[in-house]
DNA sequence: AACCCTCTTGTTAACGATAACAATTTCTCA
DNA sequence: TGAGAAATTGTTATCGTTAACAAGAGGGTT
């Protein structure tokens, strides 16, 4: 920067008005320093700038495993719109799910000096030590609960599952199992309680719940063991990897789908649309969560109020050809 | 700092020596500065530290769509390797594939202080840009090309791609289809080679290939075009969400698999092995390449010399139900 | 007891930017 | 034309840390 100032003439101050765009800089000298910019390559450091301002220009995004579909799309909207807005962006994608390490991923992005953290579907045992966080350090949760400290946004897990599952009862299921997520997820628990909900309104009995870890295997395995009682003809699966496990036990009992077994998932990836037959499932719009945590986040951070502590962004049913009448018996 | 240093009685030199563990303090005075520190809850400012010292302890990661599996994983694994070793991960995540947009994206990370690039499947078309690079900032190619100046760590793709349709070819197949990635992928390119190198040694005719876009829905369509030609027997598909949407074409076709058709995808996605048929596929270590590519650049960024320019993992054949022996005419 | 060496601690100056205020120039209008 | 206001520029201090060097304290040797 001493070298730009010297080389256009002016004093170094003068240098960083124009870099930031400060109103009284007459077109001239904004002209020659900008030259004087151009020629030496100058590129403003960062660090001493976080020093100076005390402002970071970086959020931190704290998330478990980045490589499931929902967390990997939500990861790249926040990434996305957070860049729009001029903030980079610090990653800790976690392997493990105890509480002391997301804390510590916590803390390890406030030590990096990010303004604000976006916390990625974590799980209930966190709630408590979460909420000392937020003291130090604007957060929002994702695909979480929110707490007395902490806003959240999410898509209403709870209103989807109980949608996916209507719609099964509509068609005239009257035995609908469930597979869930692991129950220390709040999502899963959600998406549970959504199943029961729908089954209690129709004066259904919500007996099979079998829980499963989100995994292709684990949807698979729990559908063997569900396959056993007869009498079950559909099944609610809480995501649709899961749901794709399902579908292989399904095909390997030998029920056709729609016609003696319908399945209905949860997340509509990508593939689901293009398994056989066409997964029924809820589509999460992931991007809208991620843009719309970045903006809650920000507010935060600028210390502006919130008008609301809590977003939902509604799922939507998408009906393929997994679901369809129970087979007469 | 200043604080502990009042606290404790002793200068913020000395402070500093204590948090950075410097061999030169008393067992006495150390115990004293811990304690303070412990006390008034001090924690050391980044942005001061990387202005003194010039170093970020951060590193960037270039990425197209992490939404992907390939990628996803990676990032995954170098995040991990990354703050095991002490460094912190800047996340930018590509939607366009536009050269400029990746240049100006790693000058991004440049300005954020990055000490070093990864970048994760870059396009061929922006190979000249990025050896310009690479003389301003340590950067590492992963499931790329290295260049003249930047290195690369990657799956062979052109030997699992090879090993691929060799499997195919040893069941007896004459007509085997390719859907390839986007061309400028250059994943895509190598696994198109391997395609046509096996073919070729085997003194078969590579005709048929349809270009895909990574996704189960361009798989479907190709496939669709595919089967079309009825002397074509299998299909070697350059990913598994490709496949994925080729096994429904090829399951509406009324083929069945394996017995009338065959397919082989490319990455062992978790949900490959639950497809029905389980899919044959090339299993990719992306948590290696993860690693390795993290333990490159940081040899780069200490300015060590390196062994290998090009750094590549094996893939591993998986075979599963989606193959078998071609259908007598 | 004087000297030198080593170990420990302190002092001062960077690092590269912005903030706050001071000084200068330029403009406006009576 | 001159005074005051506004616009533009410069000066100095500061952010929180580490680097480099200086100074002091303690111990052993002769």
């Amino acid at each position: 920067m001493l070298d730009v100032a010297k080389k256009s003439g002016v004093s170094h101050q003068t240098v960083s008005r124009v870099v930031n765009n400060h109103p009284n800089v007459s077109e001239k000298t904004r002209q020659k320093v900008l030259l004087a910019i151009k020629n030496l390559g100058y590129r403003p450091n960062h660090a001493a700038r976080m020093l100076a301002t005390g402002k970071t220009s970086t959020i931190g995004v704290l998330s478990h495993d980045t490589t499931l579909f929902g967390p990997a799309s939500v990861l790249h909207a926040v990434q996305f719109a957070g860049r729009e807005l001029g903030y980079a962006v610090s990653l800790i994608s976690l392997k493990s799910i105890y509480p002391e390490e997301v804390m510590a991923g916590i803390q390890e992005l406030a030590d990096l000096g990010a303004e604000g953290v976006i916390i990625i579907a974590p799980q209930s045992a966190e709630y408590k030590m979460l909420n000392r966080t937020s003291r130090e350090l604007p957060a929002v949760i994702i695909e979480g609960r929110d707490t007395a400290t902490i806003p959240s946004v999410e898509v209403d897990q709870f209103l989807g599952a109980k949608s996916a599952v209507e719609h099964l009862i509509q068609l005239g299921h009257k035995n609908i199992a469930h597979i869930s997520g692991p129950k220390n997820w709040f999502s899963a628990q959600r998406r549970l309680e959504g199943w029961k909900a729908a089954l209690a309104d129709a004066n259904l009995k919500s007996s099979t719940v079998k829980e499963g870890d989100w995994s292709p295997r684990s949807g698979y395995l729990a559908t063997k063991e569900i396959l056993m009682d007869r009498t079950i003809t559909s099944i609610f699966s809480a995501n649709d990897d899961m749901a794709l496990g399902a579908l292989k036990a399904i095909n390997e009992a030998g029920l056709a789908i729609p016609e003696k077994f319908s399945l209905v998932g949860f997340d509509d990836a990508p593939a689901s649309a293009y398994l056989t037959p066409g997964l029924t499932t809820i589509h999460q719009d992931f991007d809208e969560v991620g843009k719309q945590a970045l903006a809650l986040l920000l507010k935060l951070v600028r210390g502006e109020k919130l008008n609301k502590r809590r977003i939902t962004v509604a799922p939507e049913l998408i009906i393929r050809a997994s679901t369809g009448k129970p087979p007469r018996r």
